[in-house]
Parts: C-alpha cells; sequence; structure tokens
RNA sequence: GGGGUCGUAGUUAAGUUGGUUAUAACGCCGGCCUGUCACGCCGGAGGCCGUGGGUUCAAGUCCCAUCGACCCCGCCA
C-alpha cells in the first residue's frame, strides 16, 4: 500500500499551483506529461486533469531521492510532495499556465509505471481509430476533457435551471414498446416471453406526455434517446436528450422558458449574454429564403426565385422547370467570380449529390455575364434577373432548375458550402432562430403514405384541422424547432391532447383504428381520463455541447463514443454472444 | 444500399516510370550532461508496407477482392 495515498492528502490540482503558494508544501498526484534528465537536475511536467506544473529533483539536496527519480518515465503516475518556489529570475516560463513557479521535491513515490503509449496526450494528429481504440488514453487529452467538462458544466446548469423554475426530473423506462413510427428501434429481446421484443426509447415522448396527465405539470429529464440509423458526424446511435415537458401552455411559453435555458447555460458555461428573444422564422420561409429546415443565419446569400420571370424564356431547361411546377432559383456569392473552371465544376458535382441535373453559373461583368447560359437568355431577361440577384459586377450567380424540393436542397447546400469555401461564416457567431408552423405530415414517397414530420403527436393548427382529411399536407403544426449555427439543437410542439383529433390525425397517417388500439391504446385511454393540454421540447445535449465546445465530431463530446459502424473500438461491441445465451432468449442467426 | 478519402516502424508521414538492404521526424532503449521547458549531444533497437489473391524475372508501387477508419447521399417521427 502506498505510503502517499495513506498518509497524504491531495493539497492542490497540478494546474492550480500559483505564485501565491510560494513558500508553502503541496502535495500533487498526476501523471508524467515529459521529463527532462540534465544529468543532474530532472525536471517533469506533472499533468492531472486542471493542467501542469513543473516538478524538479535536485541531486544536490537529496541524492537518493534524486537516484530513484531518475525512473521516472512518460505517464507513469506520481505522488509528490515539495515546496512551491519561485522560478531563478529569467527562467519563468510565459507559455505555462503554472510558468512562474516551480515545485522542488522533497519526498515521491512511483504510484503506477507505464509502458510506453500508442500515443501520447500532448499529439494532436493521431488516427481516430487508434484514438477510439485507446480511449481512455485519448481522453487524457486536454482538448477533449475540456469538451467533457464542459458538457457536465451545462447539465447541472440545466438542472438547476429547471429545478428553479420548478420542474420535477422523472426518469422514464429504457425497456419500451416498439412503435411504427419514425426511426428503426433497438430491440431488446425479451427472456420471459419467448418471441416478444422490448424496444430501446427514441425519445421519452409519450412517457412525458403521460406525466402530464398525471397532473406533474412540469417535468425534465437529461436522459438517453436510442436511434438505430445510420450514423454521420453529428449522428450516434445512442445520444442524450434534454427533455421537457408542461402543461397549460402556449407555444410562447415554452419558448421563453427554453430561451431562458440558453441564456442561462451560456451565462454559467460561456459567459456569453445573449439577446433575447431569438428570431423566429417560419418553415415555409426558412426553406424559400434558406432551402433548408435549420437555416444558418450567420451569414446571408439567400435564395432568390425566379421562377416567374424565366417561366416564358427561350432557355428551355429554365422554362421547362418552370412550366412543370418545378422552380428556377440561384443564389449570389458576392465577388466570387474568381472561381476557376475547375471550382465551378467542384461546384458542379457538390450540386449533384443533392440532385440537381443542371447547375448554371454566372461571372458578372459590368455589362453582360461570362455564363454557358447567357447566349440562351435575352438581355431583358438577364437585366430581370440581375436586378433581382441584386448582382454587381464580379459576383458569381448560381442556377438551379428542378423540382421545388430540389431545388431546395441544392441551393440549401450549396449555400453552407460556398460560405464555408468563401469564410463568410464568423466562427464566433451564434445564431439562434426558432422554425415554426412547420407542415403536420409530409408524403413519404417510399412508403406511399404521409407520415409525421415530427412525431403522430403534434397538434395541429385547429383552423387547419378541416384539411386533415382532404389536403394533409396543407395541414400546419404547432410545432417549433430551435436552430442554432444551422444545426438543429431542439425541437418540440404544443401536443394533441383530445382523444377525437388524436383518432384523426392517426387516421390521416393511415393508422387504422384498430392499430393505433394496439400500437398507442394506453395513450388514446390516457386522453380519454383528463389530459391537461400541454406541451414540450427536447434539446439535443450532444449538439448543443458541440457548437459550445466547437467539436468538429459528435465523438469528441462524448466519453465513449460508436464508429461509423456502430461499434465501440475500445470494448469491441457489439460481439457475438453464446449459444446458451441466444437459446434462453430463443433466438437463432439467421 | 450507394459515392468519395485514407490504411507503410510505437506515432505522423515520404517512398519517382514496378528494380539492390523501405526513408525521415517524433517516440522508445543505452551513454554523457546541474536551469530545462519541443532540453541538448552521441549511439542503438524497431517493419505481416491492413489482409487475401492475381499480373510480372521482380510489387509498398499495377489489377481484383476483402477488412477497418473518416466524410457525404439515402435513412434519421
Amino acid at each position: 500500500m502506498s505510503r502517499f495515498i495513506e498518509e497524504e492528502k491531495r493539497t492542490h490540482y497540478c494546474g492550480q499551483v500559483s505564485a501565491r503558494d510560494e513558500g508553502n508544501q503541496v502535495v500533487l498526484f498526476g501523471w508524467v506529461q515529459r521529463r527532462r534528465d540534465l544529468g543532474g537536475l530532472i525536471f517533469v511536467d506533472l499533468r492531472d486533469r486542471e493542467g501542469i506544473v513543473q516538478i524538479v529533483f535536485d541531486p544536490d539536496s537529496d541524492e537518493a531521492l534524486h537516484a530513484e527519480a531518475r525512473k521516472i518515465r512518460g505517464e507513469y503516475v506520481l505522488a509528490v510532495r515539495g515546496e512551491v518556489r519561485r522560478r531563478p529570475a529569467g527562467m519563468e516560463n510565459p507559455h505555462m499556465f503554472t510558468g512562474q513557479i516551480e515545485v522542488t521535491v522533497s519526498a515521491f513515490e512511483i504510484l503506477n509505471e507505464a509502458k510506453t503509449l500508442p500515443f501520447s496526450p500532448e499529439d494532436e494528429d493521431v488516427s481516430e481509430n487508434l484514438r477510439l481504440k485507446y480511449r481512455y488514453l485519448d481522453l487524457r487529452r486536454p482538448a477533449i476533457q475540456k469538451n467533457l467538462i464542459l458538457r457536465s458544466r451545462l447539465a447541472i446548469a440545466t438542472r438547476q435551471y429547471f429545478n428553479e423554475n420548478g420542474f420535477i426530473e422523472v426518469e422514464t423506462p429504457f425497456l419500451g414498446k416498439s412503435t411504427p413510427e419514425g426511426a428503426r428501434d433497438y430491440l431488446v429481446p425479451s427472456r420471459i416471453t419467448k418471441g416478444a421484443f422490448y424496444a430501446l426509447p427514441q425519445s421519452p415522448q409519450i412517457f412525458k406526455q403521460l406525466l402530464m396527465v398525471s397532473g406533474f405539470d412540469r417535468y425534465f429529464q437529461i436522459v438517453k434517446c436510442f436511434r438505430d440509423e445510420d450514423l454521420r458526424a453529428d449522428r450516434q446511435p445512442e445520444f442524450t436528450q434534454i427533455d421537457v415537458e408542461m402543461s397549460f401552455i402556449t407555444e410562447d411559453d415554452i419558448i421563453n422558458m427554453m430561451e431562458g435555458l440558453m441564456k442561462t447555460v451560456f451565462k454559467t458555461c460561456l459567459d456569453i449574454d445573449l439577446l433575447l428573444p431569438f428570431p423566429r422564422l417560419k418553415y415555409a420561409d426558412a426553406i424559400s429564403r434558406y432551402g433548408k429546415d435549420n437555416p444558418d443565419i450567420r451569414f446571408g446569400m439567400e435564395i432568390v426565385d425566379l421562377t416567374d420571370i424565366v417561366k416564358n424564356s427561350g432557355f428551355k431547361v429554365f422554362s421547362d422547370a418552370a412550366g412543370s411546377g418545378g422552380a428556377v432559383k440561384a443564389i449570389r456569392a458576392e465577388g466570387a467570380a474568381s472561381l476557376s473552371r475547375k471550382e465551378l465544376d467542384g461546384l458542379k458535382d457538390f450540386a449533384a449529390v443533392y440532385g440537381a441535373a443542371t447547375l448554371v453559373w454566372a461571372k458578372v461583368n459590368a455589362a453582360d455575364w461570362t455564363s454557358p447560359a447567357f447566349k440562351f437568355l435575352t438581355p431583358q431577361e438577364a437585366e430581370t434577373i440581375g436586378l433581382a440577384m441584386n448582382a454587381t459586377e464580379g459576383d458569381l450567380i448560381l442556377f438551379t432548375a428542378g423540382t421545388q424540393k430540389v431545388v431546395s436542397d441544392v441551393l440549401g447546400n450549396l449555400r453552407l458550402h460556398l460560405a464555408k469555401k468563401l469564410n463568410l461564416i464568423d466562427p464566433k457567431a451564434l445564431a439562434f432562430t426558432w422554425v415554426t408552423e412547420f407542415p403536420l405530415m409530409e408524403f413519404s414517397e417510399t412508403e406511399q403514405r404521409f407520415v409525421s414530420t415530427h412525431h403522430p403527436f403534434t397538434s395541429p393548427f385547429i383552423e387547419d384541422l378541416p384539411f386533415l382529411a382532404t389536403d394533409p399536407a396543407r395541414v400546419r403544426a404547432r410545432a417549433y424547432d430551435l436552430v442554432l449555427n444551422g444545426s438543429e439543437i431542439g425541437g418540440g410542439s404544443i401536443r394533441i391532447h383530445r382523444r377525437d383529433i388524436q383518432a384523426q390525425v392517426f387516421s390521416a397517417l393511415g393508422l387504422g383504428d384498430e392499430d393505433a388500439r394496439e400500437k398507442f391504446g394506453f395513450l388514446l385511454d390516457a386522453l380519454e381520463f383528463g389530459a391537461p393540454p400541454h406541451g414540450g421540447l427536447a434539446f439535443g445535449l450532444d449538439r448543443l455541447t458541440m457548437i459550445m465546445t466547437g467539436a468538429d465530431s459528435i465523438r469528441d463530446v462524448i466519453a465513449f463514443p460508436k464508429t461509423q459502424k456502430a461499434a465501440c473500438l475500445m470494448s469491441e461491441a457489439p460481439s457475438e454472444v453464446s449459444s446458451e445465451q441466444l437459446a434462453e432468449l430463443s433466438l437463432k442467426i439467421v
């Protein structure tokens, strides 16, 4: 047993020793970041989660101690007692927080040795493969520790805020019932009921509504959710939501409460003062101006609709699209006429990914355009377009034509792509916007039926109810997303609290009475036992943390994330299980 | 399911039109060194070139397949 651990208590974290401690004895625990053995003096940079301090072993003061210190190697775990000393004049290190001082060691113990690590916590360019395999070493890196520490503070500030506002944190089950709508479920086989499965929750949606029926009035939970879909840089199969629900409220009540949360956590975690209220944008405007329901409004370059101008044009690509219910739209990149032919081809390839059959470019000159399309347009058409685009010499205009959806997708993504390429985005900006009045449902080509835009419990606008049976696409939902810098960080809605309206919505979704009964019977029952008007919202904690830390990948804000194939390279999950385990669950691998 | 980028000492990379013993830096090991902080100097060890197959007199290099990581499309109520 270590004498140090038994007899000594840590007095400081390494990163927190300062000139104020000069002359004092300190006890430190930490890892060896680096050693510099000068033959006589030995310097060691000792690291813990709060930072690094230089410790010194001097052969003149204690020869035996110094001899022992020669055994020290990288990433050894040390316990150290010593005196804080101001460094000799000229020996200060201005690049270190603790660079004014050092600790001269009077006693120490090697608590554990370490083999040479696959990579050092100091390394910045390590393949992600390796980082994920040795995640516990990756997590020694200050940059990742900083992210997880901020995440912790964010969660704590959130709990504090909701507590102060009368919310009650309730845990809901992970072993639930599979539902037909939405993402693919992660399934858990039941041992007791052969052939039956639990589903891990995609969100605690129904449970939180039931808590409103129970009268909890204000609920929140910081909770894991599970969706068995393909991964992206900002998507993991298990992720964390800040889940909220309130009774007897309107959209504005929820929006105000959530804006308050944002203001609080940005102040607490980053000391940033947000301006309230956040702007609001109707879904239809978000699509028409930015091509996306999660618009990045940190920069302009809004989409301009040219359909009316070109519907009778001699340029077939434009007039055909305009004449067949599609659209012709464009964006203008200021001063981007200098892009090379190769770069323009690159933009075409980029646009093709989103279904663009055509991407027409035009470089604006003083009197005309340099453009493959210029000869197909009359001078008046070009001039009218130029006016509509507010074009000036040196600008680049990018047109696309096609269905409404493709045109929005293409220009919406091109707009983001160009903004990054042309450095139009202020990295410090925090552009919040609410997006409201989503369509309640959209027609799914793959399923050949209407599916919920958010989820089937979202309340329609009461005045749109008549269209539910006749023209479902026209029904607006009382839903709202919170978008920050082009990332959907939260979404919610006022819920349906009336049994009859819920039945109408299920019906419009093609969910028959019997199906609805079987899948959501308990919710339908609950709506008949005095369900209050209620609504709520859920934030993506991971995405919010990403933005607050500036992380490029969601994996950098999750302690033990999965790879794109949803595997854990460290623990090697998922893995095969024994035939005994399978037999117990009545499962067979086919 | 589809498109793209990548895989060479412990790590990060270089490796020409296919051609002798596969380079470098950092790290590691040993020696020297009493004010370093990316310490310095000297010496040394370290390779399944992701894996399998093919073409060839000859493959890190060319071809095919496969595995893995990342980015994107589809998917993600």
